[in-house]
DNA sequence: AAAAAAC
């Protein structure tokens, strides 16, 4: 199938063609028809699966077709409204429309906190008929009288359960009631808990429902891999790890803005170039880092999960997770940022002893053992491969406050367990070699040799990790 | 405990 099957205005076409996509994805395939058709859409989806495009292509032929022929003289009327939760996800989506929409002659503005809201409040005065944004400087827009939203024909809410998960369901009830009753509504959310499902009810009509691939299975794209290893040799492991060319491009996760400060400022005293991105930044230089990693300038992302959830970047070729999450979902989500649109991807992860609860868990979600590195420099013997079917380390959904008990609890029914280790010729392979290339592996540096890429915390005998305590959560 | 988002 390609896009010219799906009834898409020749002036979409041409600007596909353009940039060389030339297949819909599964959620283009079944969105845009429905769409096009003006019927409301339920797309459980996360991006990476080519969400934005389901959305954006149908709703600038709609946007195009509706379009009053005899413009008035005053402003256009902002048409339709895009709802993200992130300014950096606002931004993608403004690009998107800027890319497929440029045979169109209709109008886009962003609006995003963290910079001045002079530019964005002229692009309103100018009219547009496309306002993409993130609900707190939408919020703030309205409440100054700079947004009219009378005469929207669609509105669009994009990764809904994050908007949930960051506290902006009050920011979206107030909207709401701003929007005419009659119109078409898009919902996208990853997941769909009976909340989500609850708000899409409250939000669609009749809507009809898309689903592809369930979060967990993406992490079936992205070849992976574990370094079992002591938290105060991962700067060590990392330099290790970049000395091979191969990673071209690559996203380092870290758990905190701190940390992702200090791996980003350790790389560079080694002559990686890197950059840190996180909240604690300015707006300005968010995007500063992003382009410059998108361009190519950049060889290194550091970044927190700021960037696991929907940032888009060709040739993403690594996502190291230098500390593993520890909400699972986060994992997958933070691997899917590579093997995009058919490219080879990897992900590999630092697991220090303290991380290996962590570890199981996502071995749980992704339902499989990630292989483990051990002919790297810094193995740590001492830190465990985790196998898949072990003790039950975290209560599923369990009630807040009480941390698990360790060590309890049989597997939740399943097949016996192979050795984490896994079989064969598996775990002799270099890890940071996508497919082949047996003997591509780094010369690796020495411990002595080099200095540390950023401390990250103090020698700790392994005796007295808990290794299956997980912190308390409340 | 961390992260994101309005001023």
């Amino acid at each position: 199938m390609t896009f010219d099957d799906l009834q898409l205005l020749p002036e979409l076409l041409t600007a596909l063609h353009a940039t060389g996509y030339e297949s819909p994805t599964p959620i283009q395939q079944q969105a845009i028809p429905y769409v096009l058709d003006a019927r409301d859409l339920l797309g459980v989806a996360q991006t990476g699966t080519g969400k934005t495009a389901a959305f954006t292509l149908p709703l600038l032929q709609r946007l195009h077709l509706s379009r009053p022929t005899n413009q008035p003289s005053g402003p256009r009327a902002v048409r339709s409204l895009i709802l993200t939760p992130t300014r950096e996800l606002a931004i993608q989506i403004g690009e998107s429309f800027a890319t497929y929409g440029q045979n169109l002659k209709l109008r886009h503005a962003v609006i995003f906190g963290g910079v001045s809201q002079h530019p964005q409040v002229e692009a309103l005065r100018r009219g547009t008929d496309v306002l993409i944004a993130t609900p707190g400087r939408l919020i703030d827009l309205i409440n100054q009288g700079y947004v009219d939203l009378k005469r929207l024909e669609i509105f669009v809410l994009d990764e809904a359960d994050r908007m949930l998960d960051m506290g902006f369901i009050n920011d979206i009830r107030r909207i709401l009631p701003l929007l005419p009753k009659q119109r078409q509504s898009l919902f996208f959310s990853a997941t769909m808990p009976p909340t989500i499902q609850q708000l899409a009810d409250s939000i669609l009509r009749n809507p009809q429902q898309v689903a592809v691939t369930p979060v967990s299975s993406t992490a079936e794209k992205v070849e992976q891999a574990v370094y079992m290893i002591e938290k105060t040799d991962k700067p060590y492991l990392l330099l290790e790890v970049l000395s091979n060319p191969e990673l071209r491009r690559v996203l380092v996760f870290t758990r905190t803005k701190h940390g992702a400060d200090r791996v980003a400022k350790g790389l560079t005293a080694k002559g990686i170039v890197a950059e840190a991105i996180h909240g604690n930044k300015s707006q300005n230089a968010r995007q500063r880092a992003l382009q410059n990693f998108k361009s190519g300038e950049t060889r290194v992302l550091v970044a927190t999960d700021l960037a696991a959830r929907g940032i888009d970047v060709d040739e993403l070729s690594h996502v190291v997770n230098y500390e593993l999450p520890n909400e699972p979902e986060t994992y997958v989500h933070r691997i899917g940022r590579t093997g995009r649109a058919g490219a080879e991807g990897m992900a590999l992860s630092f697991c220090d002893a303290e991380e290996r609860a962590y570890l199981q868990d996502i071995q749980r979600l992704i339902n499989r053992e990630i292989r483990v590195v051990d002919n790297h420099s810094y193995a740590n013997n001492d830190v465990a491969p985790v196998p898949l079917k072990g003790p039950n380390i975290t209560k599923p959904k369990g009630p807040a406050g009480r941390p698990p008990r360790p060590g309890r609890g049989g597997a939740t029914g399943g097949a016996g367990s192979k050795a984490a280790r896994g079989a064969g010729a598996g775990h002799a392979r270099p890890a940071t070699a996508p497919r082949h290339n047996q003997d591509s592996r780094s010369k690796a540096s020495s411990p002595g040799q080099s200095a540390p890429v950023a401390g990250t915390g103090k020698p700790r005998p392994n005796n007295n990790s808990r290794p299956g305590r997980r912190r308390r959560r409340d």
